[in-house]
RNA sequence: CGGGACGUGGCGCAGAUGGGUAGCGCACUGGACUGGGGGUCCAGUGGUCGGAGGUUCAAAUCCUCUCGUCCCGACCA
């Protein structure tokens, strides 16, 4: 047990800040609400990367990257979008010593400074459509912060893109949605919950905003990622349009999303448990690590020869950290590399030597079992298929056991206080009811979902008739 | 911005009520023994007690102000 750490049931939100730090994923900084991502924090978030990009290059995006400074009134030209944003912006006001014309605003958002650009560049319906994505970070002045989940500046990709009709841009929304769907739940084995925002949840500037929500370990929830069918509004405001194939010129249609260094927040509170850290194997920064065991000087450089042959050839596909350090025991590293969340642990000592064998332990903590040298490479990829599975299985399972469906007010807002998770509720529509559910049990219509079954039902709140479920949860 | 807690070696803390030469654990450095689930012993390094002012012969300790951090709310990916 890892006395060091508070534990998960006892003091959640203490056990996430300890686990992150004791980790080395993130530190805080000098800089009152910006955090440090550590290496082994970073690395995540370059695999990340590495699949995003992948899956948005294979649907026809490219990269690109626009400025950090957007001028003040840029910001301003969409009405929504500044009542929104403004309070939580930094504004630079001196340059060079003097103070500037118009002051820059630090983006919180690139929606105004990429669509001024794209209002010069896009003059025909050939031109588009345009899908441009970037990596960056943003700067939102936050009250309270947390690492990871919230910061004052953090680091996203945010995708861009302009189209000719409605349909593709509605279109195209929800296929960056199911790519980050698919992404949560074949990489993060995060399970999720895709569906469309509230107005009063709506991105300020947005048509129409979905998102995937994730069940953390504390039954709460956590938008993982949003996807924003912009309508024309920004199109109108920054004078994006075309001339279509009748020589007419229109508003272009457009879409933004964005998925941020916020999911590794979500990782740590998933799949986390007493002993720290549980990293999917397909997006933990180390896959397996090698523990070499010795006594002799002997034993030493042959279990280290081993372990450079298992890392450099038979395990050469993974992700395999070798963890030589003298004067640490065997013990020791078991226990700090399990808190580190590495889902194989290879433990290689003279017993196995002499058996031409590794011992194979897991983040599970089950029985560790021999493997013979020359079964490792085909039982390791096997394992790492059942950890994927397993992570996703037992975390929708606890999603599942903790979403219920609620026809009571009453019963909702004493369920959600005494054991919290996912609530299934009627609701009219009205923002008026959505206040009321807010202010009474401090939880939030999360969404309302894609795959809900059209059902006839009185709103939780009011009674005036409904046609569908909401999910409603206390979220981060 | 409201409520709460707290600032003392790198980290975690004691010392403060009742002023009197700054201490403990961990970590770190050197060495020896150890090594299959958080090792043992020996010897060391390291602190203007968050900052400023005041009271006093004397302040980590008392007083005033200030800065910062964390937790709980309002805001948010």
């Amino acid at each position: 047990m890892a006395d060091f750490l508070t534990k998960r049931s006892t003091d959640y939100s203490q056990w996430y800040t300890d686990v992150v730090l004791k980790a080395e994923l993130a530190d805080y900084s000098p800089v009152k609400g910006c955090m440090v991502i550590r290496p082994y924090g970073y690395a995540i978030w370059e695999n990340m990367q590495a699949i995003l990009n992948k899956k948005f290059k294979e649907t026809g995006h490219q990269n690109a990257y626009f400025p950090l400074f957007i001028p003040k009134s840029f910001l301003e030209k969409e009405a929504e979008h500044v009542e929104g944003f403004a309070p939580e912006t930094a504004v630079v006001t001196h340059g060079g010593g003097k103070e500037l014309d118009e002051p820059l605003i630090v983006r919180p958002t690139s929606e105004t400074i990429m669509y001024a650009m794209y209002s010069k560049w896009i003059r025909s319906y050939r031109d588009l459509p345009v899908l441009i994505n970037q990596w960056a970070n943003i700067v939102r002045w936050e009250m309270r912060t947390r690492l990871f989940l919230r910061t004052t500046e953090f680091l996203w990709q945010e995708g861009h893109t302009v189209h000719a009709t409605y349909d593709e841009a509605q279109e195209e929304t929800l296929k960056i949605l199911s790519i980050y769907k698919n992404f949560a739940e074949q990489y993060l084995a995060i399970p999720v919950i895709q569906g469309k925002k509230s107005d009063a949840e709506r991105f300020a500037g947005a048509f129409y905003t979905y998102a995937i929500e994730a069940m953390m370990g504390d039954k709460k929830a956590l938008q993982a990622g949003t996807s924003h069918n912009l309508g024309q509004k920004f199109a109108k405001a920054f004078d994006v349009k075309f001339q279509d194939q009748n020589g007419q010129w229109q508003f272009a249609w457009q879409t933004s999303w964005g998925v941020s260094t916020r999911l590794i927040g979500a990782l740590i509170m998933v799949h986390g448990d007493d002993n720290g850290l549980f990293f999917p194997p397909l997006i933990a920064p180390i896959q397996i690590v090698i523990v070499p065991i010795w006594q002799t000087d002997q034993q030493k450089n042959d279990t280290l020869t081993l372990a450079n042959t298992l890392k450099n050839e038979i395990l050469k596909e993974f992700i395999v950290h070798i963890d030589n350090r003298e004067q640490i025991t065997p013990g020791f590293k078991f226990n700090e590399w399990e808190m580190k969340g590495v889902p194989i642990r290879l433990e290689l000592g003279p017993k196995d030597l002499a058996q031409n064998q590794v011992t194979i332990a897991t983040r599970f903590k089950d029985k560790k079992s021999p493997c013979p040298l020359d079964n490792l490479k085909t039982t390791i990829e096997t394992l790492v298929v059942n950890i994927q599975k397993a992570l996703f299985e037992r975390a929708k399972n606890f999603m599942k056991e903790n979403t219920f469906t609620v026809d009571n007010y009453k019963d909702f807002l004493a369920a959600n206080e005494k054991h919290g998770g996912f609530f299934l509720v009627h609701w009219c529509g009205k923002t008026q009811c959505e206040e009321t559910i807010k202010t009474e049990s401090k939880a939030t219509i999360r969404c309302i979902p894609l795959d809900t079954v059209p059902e006839k039902g009185k709103c939780i709140v009011c009674s005036e008739a409904s046609n569908e479920r909401v999910l409603v949860a206390k979220a981060y």
